[in-house]
DNA sequence: GCCGTTTTCGGCCCGACTGTTTTCAGTCG
């Protein structure tokens, strides 16, 4: 069993403790755990076999035996027995906004409901209303919130709840009684998939901005509104919750409202660390709770706190407690890539296989947006769904961009597009294209897209002798993942970034929204082995180009610097190394 | 269930809002 499967089911057996209403910080233990486990580089069975799992902060002996006994016999009998004794479908009832394990618990052990469906039968009995603690209210909030998840995702795309975002906060700024605004939460962090919306805005007139902020005439619905925070429902049914604080608070709130949680516990206990304590309002000179302003350590920014705490500023995308706080502390945090950084992108589709624009359009529009090159990697033959190009097809498409790079060079454009292609990964050691035509090509992005079925081994197996090709320069979207609707294929992905190190191969960041991946939280390894990254908007129309921000944030948030993005190198270097490649045994 | 050089026991981040209460529990972030 490898450490996603065990990380999996310490978390679940968490959540199976809260519901029998255990002690919540032993349930916590369980989530700290997992989080450990997912972090390591190695992998998770040697370090059971050299018995080295006490090294590993966050797990006890009660954890050891536990993640020992899966590793190696691939069961858990206290997990077993733990979820015999609960019925399957009370998990799902905690997706039901309002519901915690407290009333899951009463739910069940009075009225019998285990499923959302028996829940559902349940209100429209009435029988949910006449519980203690429960009320009419409560019992149609359940049933609103059972409707709104059958008919929206509980969980977004990042770029989907940016663009609803960007336009609210454009009208708060704009608001005569904010002064400050941002937005805050996972959206501000990057998080590639996020739950809701958070908005933090400074005010001296909060209720003039939650006013404004709850009767906008786009929004679905009004879940709350008090005199500091509302949460309403926005466009494409994404919760959106704003708080509004004054605007000294303002730095302590956003640093507090943009977590992560697990990051916010590390920063309290600094704070503790050094007689102080740190809440949403402020850092106070106090070892006790309070919010006395004469203790008050004033902070005008972000930066303000984080230096009283002995750290330097930590970008948000950094505040997953991921390392951040070692970094911050010795000063070497990385300047990270900013997406005006990018030259162009290395994995792009035209007409000629599954894309939208010509190959010139796509030229002069990229020309346009700043951008130095781009390369246009259409899929190769077996990708036939996708209108996949065969050796011939290809050549023809080599003259039609050797024609464009001709007519703009005439023009006095400095711009140039590279060919290349997107070459199928189809068994291990064997690609769509044979060598010599991929030698005639400036980039080779090489991905996988059939045979999704095969086992972690003979995947992994399959991109290690991709990245062996003296002629393939890129892995594209490592594992075919699709956000919130397909998980990708299973491969060991420290194996093939060891081989990509060995090889020279970068690994793309491919910033297509329900894509982006490599995924940030592998990058911080592969940087560490020297392996270079490459953000590609895969783009199959020309607008897709807005996608280079995407992957920057992405990027970002996977630690990266200018220095470790190849696509921001000037066309010139960017050529020499792409031959580099090839010049290797 | 984890953790610790002031502690091997007693902490573990904590406040706003809702709805059900008539002073507070549960949920959420």
């Amino acid at each position: 069993m490898n450490k996603e499967q065990v990380a999996e089911i310490l978390v679940e057996i968490g959540v199976l403790l809260e519901l029998k209403g255990e002690n919540p910080f032993k349930t916590r233990a369980y989530a700290n755990a997992a989080r450990a486990i997912e972090a390591l580089a190695e992998p998770l069975q040697t370090i059971v076999a050299e018995n080295r799992l006490a090294e590993i902060k966050g797990i006890g002996e009660a954890l050891q035996k536990k993640i020992t006994e899966l590793v190696t016999t691939g069961r858990l009998g206290y997990f077993e027995d733990l979820k015999a004794s609960l019925p399957a479908g009370l998990l799902a009832l905690l997706e039901v906004p309002g519901l915690g394990p407290k009333k899951i618990k009463a739910l069940y052990d009075k009225l019998g409901v285990a499923s959302i469906e028996q829940l559902e039968q349940a209100c429209q009995e009435g029988k949910v209303a006449k519980l203690a603690g429960f009320g009419e209210k409560t019992q149609a909030n359940i049933c609103e919130g059972i409707n709104r998840r059958r008919k929206y995702a509980a969980k977004h795309l990042y770029s989907n709840a940016w663009s609803v975002a960007e336009v609210i906060l454009e009208k708060l700024r704009a608001h005569p009684d904010v002064i400050r605004c941002s937005t805050a939460g996972s959206l501000r962090r990057c998080k590639e998939v996020i739950g809701d919306i958070d908005f933090l805005v400074s005010s001296k007139n909060p209720s003039a901005v939650i006013d404004f902020f709850t009767t906008q005439p786009e929004l679905l619905g009004v879940n709350a509104s008090g005199e500091t925070k509302a949460s309403v429902i926005a466009q494409g049914g994404i919760q959106t919750d704003l708080r509004v604080v004054s605007d000294a608070e303002y730095p302590f709130a956003l640093a507090y409202f943009t977590g992560s949680k697990e990051h916010n516990i590390i920063m309290r206990q600094r704070a503790i660390e050094r007689g102080l304590r740190l809440n949403e309002y402020g850092l106070f000179k106090s070892k006790e709770e309070t919010r006395d302003p004469e203790l008050l350590v004033p902070c005008k920014t972000e930066e303000e706190i984080f230096q009283h705490l002995g750290l330097s500023y930590v970008p948000p995308e950094l505040r997953e407690d991921m390392g951040e706080f070692a970094a911050a502390q010795q000063g070497t945090l990385p300047r990270l890539v900013e997406w005006n950084d990018l030259r162009g992108s290395l994995h792009n589709h035209s007409t000629w296989s599954d894309g939208h624009n010509r190959p010139e359009e796509i030229a002069r529009a990229m020309h346009d947006l700043g951008c130095e090159y781009w390369a246009i990697t259409d899929h190769s033959k077996s990708s036939f769904q996708a209108n996949g190009l065969d050796v011939d097809r290809l050549r023809k498409q080599l003259l039609e961009i050797k024609e464009v790079n001709q007519r703009l060079a005439d023009e006095g454009i400095d711009f140039r597009l590279l060919t290349g292609v997107e070459v199928d990964i189809l068994i291990a050691c064997k690609l769509d294209l044979p060598d010599d035509v991929l030698s005639e090509l400036d980039v080779i992005v090489a991905s996988i897209h059939q045979g999704f079925s095969q086992g972690e081994a003979e995947n992994t197996k399959r991109l290690i002798c991709a990245a062996e090709n003296r002629y393939v320069h890129i892995l594209g979207h490592m594992t075919g993942r699709l956000l919130l609707e397909r998980e990708g294929y299973k491969i060991n992905a420290h194996a093939v970034i060891d081989a990509c190190a060995a090889t020279g191969t970068w690994i793309e960041l491919n910033a297509s929204p329900n894509r982006m991946e490599m995924d940030w939280r592998l990058w911080p390894y592969a940087k560490g082995k020297g392996v270079k990254c490459v953000i590609n908007c895969d783009a199959h129309r020309i607008e897709h180009a807005g996608y280079l921000r995407l992957g920057a944030s992405a990027a970002r948030k996977g630690w990266l610097t200018k220095e470790d993005v190849i696509n921001t190198l000037p066309l010139r270097s960017l050529l020499e190394r792409l031959r580099l490649k090839r010049g290797r045994k």
